[in-house]
DNA sequence: TCGTTATATTCCATTCTAACGATATGATGA
DNA sequence: TCATCATATCGTTAGAATGGAATATAACGA
């Protein structure tokens, strides 16, 4: 039960959401994920960690960069199952569409400030 | 997203999913629910509220009684989804086995006071 | 109509959550 | 070794969620 509500309340959040969608697209680091969404870099960096403790995203580092990506799905069958919804899910909200504008704009490399 | 955030919410207390596999078993009135639960009448209205609200379960009255069933999931893909899901999900969690015992000895003219 | 019963709503206290800024950690390159 | 950059963690605060007691509402029967 507790993994089953882990997933859940990960997933109860409007931008950890955006980010499960973001991360459809491609693996990102911290510093591109907070740039879409606007949000505080120490705020985005909690949001993945509680992302990676229910399982539906992963991290690797590389260098001083890390990058975020979908889960394969292999921690539960909770995760499994709403990481592959999400990728049909969603995709027609306004919110979603906004970021998929923004995002190919962003590069780590031209992301100014801390 | 506020639709399919409402309902990732709905299922992200230990309650309101209990409540979700108790009425996978057969539809229960408030008073049959609260008491197979341990919790005050309040907070089982109140949760089963937000249930209908997400359009995870559906109500209907019945003279006094106010019946509670899993909603057919015409309300959207995403509690239809996890309507159907949760179906086979969790059966073993000790939580729900517990349920599944008590359930059976639960009737509503039997619950004494408030 | 009045009393009873089941449920919904309100009120209040407590706990959880999300946000940001500030600071700590860890890796890189000079 | 030191400065720098990306990320993680800590401290704090405002708002949301949860729970129960008390009260309001609605339906029934006498």
């Amino acid at each position: 039960m507790k993994v089953f509500i882990r997933v859940m309340k990960a997933l109860s959040d409007p931008n950890r959401v955006k980010m499960m969608k973001m991360l459809q697209v491609r693996p990102l680091c911290v510093c591109e994920i907070k740039e879409t969404l606007g949000i505080a870099q120490s705020t985005a960096s909690k949001h993945l960690k509680i992302l990676e403790d229910a399982e539906l995203v992963r991290s690797f580092k590389d260098g001083l960069w890390v990058n975020y990506s979908l889960s394969d799905g292999s921690g539960s069958p909770y995760s499994a199952s709403m990481i592959g919804n999400l990728k049909h899910w969603l995709d027609n909200e306004s919110e979603i569409l906004e970021l998929n504008q923004i995002l190919p704009g962003i590069d780590r490399h031209d992301i100014v400030g801390k």
